[in-house]
DNA sequence: CCACGTACTTAACAAATGTTTAGTATTTTG
DNA sequence: CAAAATACTAAACATTTGTTAAGTACGTGG
């Protein structure tokens, strides 16, 4: 009966809730049962429903929550924090950088991003539509500030960033098995951004007939 | 080579199996009933299982399949059609574009490989550390010949190179919504890999100091 | 104090699902 | 050709699943 009350008396709807964001993300939200859930929170099968109308409305609540949670994330990327991260040095701030920081390493939420974005549910592609809207955004102003290049297609410019940025959360694992580094953990992150950091500011590949970067 | 295609003259096991690999990739592996496979397959639910031992031996045939045909594609990319890409003036060839050249534009591969990668089954994990380690070579070699700029970190520059591609793969819906074009038809693609060529050759983002490329 | 709504549980139900059994066609083989 | 094996189906079985019914504890407002 692992209660999963995040140390916090929360209201029992809470806690089912909370419950059943980690194992939605931890076995997806088919291979998860109500009555698992219900085990998990220490509450009776029947009152998972009560709360919420059906196992569907569940995991409507849980996407909302969840996506409300990245969100907030994603926000402070889009806020003062960017251009000062920027202003000192560093090539870009990522979503990664923001999950290392804000989320305690067992949190359930990388797992949950990658359902909402993998699943073509409409909360997942809202989600990247907002993110993918955000990063034009910053993106643009970086161009007008001399600190990001020009790019005669900013709409694949953008998306590309958000994507590779995103595709560190999606392939945590695998990455994490190939460097030997958790790029999740503050320690791995950093060995991650340093490399993509070069790439970013100096490029990886020749152009056609001419040198590659140093 | 990876047949995709229902055609008539299959067996009924290798119909059974292409019928489940549409499905799982559609909608996954534990949202898609053995009834369903039998029915897309026009043989009996029975008859399912008296081919593959269970619904598990099935999903592990597909995976399997799957990840045959999907090496193969990437076998390619390590071959002698890479060098020539190369030579061409192409900064890199990517498993997108192997995917576009390849399969047709319905094929369930894409869909059914973003399954693989992201349930954590051992298919997924095999499939990407080999992807993996080819792409290091491959990289290994370009650095070698003077295409690739050198790295201190070869193992990230080489992980991030392989994820940055496969995310497109995986995000292509989300990608097709943002810019307007599925990244994975000819002409999404190539209008993805001429701006990613672009960071790839020249950077995106200014250095600490520096003027961004142009 | 009483009525009442909310939180909650136990127990059961109906549908769906993976699987099995038993049997029929069809092909292979000695 | 006979016999054995294989391909295949129809029907039933056991279990699991989401959901509901009915009832109990409990705090709140009148």
């Amino acid at each position: 009966m692992g209660s999963v009350t995040d140390g916090r008396d929360l209201t029992a709807r809470a806690t089912i809730r909370n419950a059943a964001l980690r194992l939605f993300a931890e076995r997806g939200h088919d291979a998860v049962t109500v009555r698992e859930i219900a085990s998990a929170a220490g509450v009776s099968p029947a009152l998972v429903l009560h709360h919420f109308k059906s196992k569907d409305g569940l995991r409507a609540a849980v996407d909302a929550h969840a996506a409300e949670s990245l969100d907030a994330l994603f926000a402070e990327l889009g806020g003062q924090e960017l251009t000062e991260m920027l202003a000192r040095g560093g090539a870009s701030a990522s979503v990664a950088e923001a999950f290392v920081q804000v989320f305690p390493s067992g949190s359930p939420l990388p797992a949950y991003l990658r359902r909402l974005l993998l699943t073509n549910d409409p909360a997942g592609a809202a989600l990247f539509a907002r993110w993918y809207a955000t990063t034009r955004g910053v993106l643009d102003a970086m161009v007008e500030s001399g600190i990001a290049a020009p790019t005669e297609d900013p709409a694949v410019r953008a998306a590309f960033l958000l994507v590779s940025d995103l595709a560190v959360i999606l392939l945590r694992e695998q990455i994490a098995a190939a460097i030997g580094n958790d790029p999740l953990t503050p320690t791995g992150l950093a060995r991650w951004a340093r490399d993509v950091t070069a790439v970013y500011t100096g490029g990886a590949f020749a152009a056609p007939g001419k040198e590659p970067p140093s």
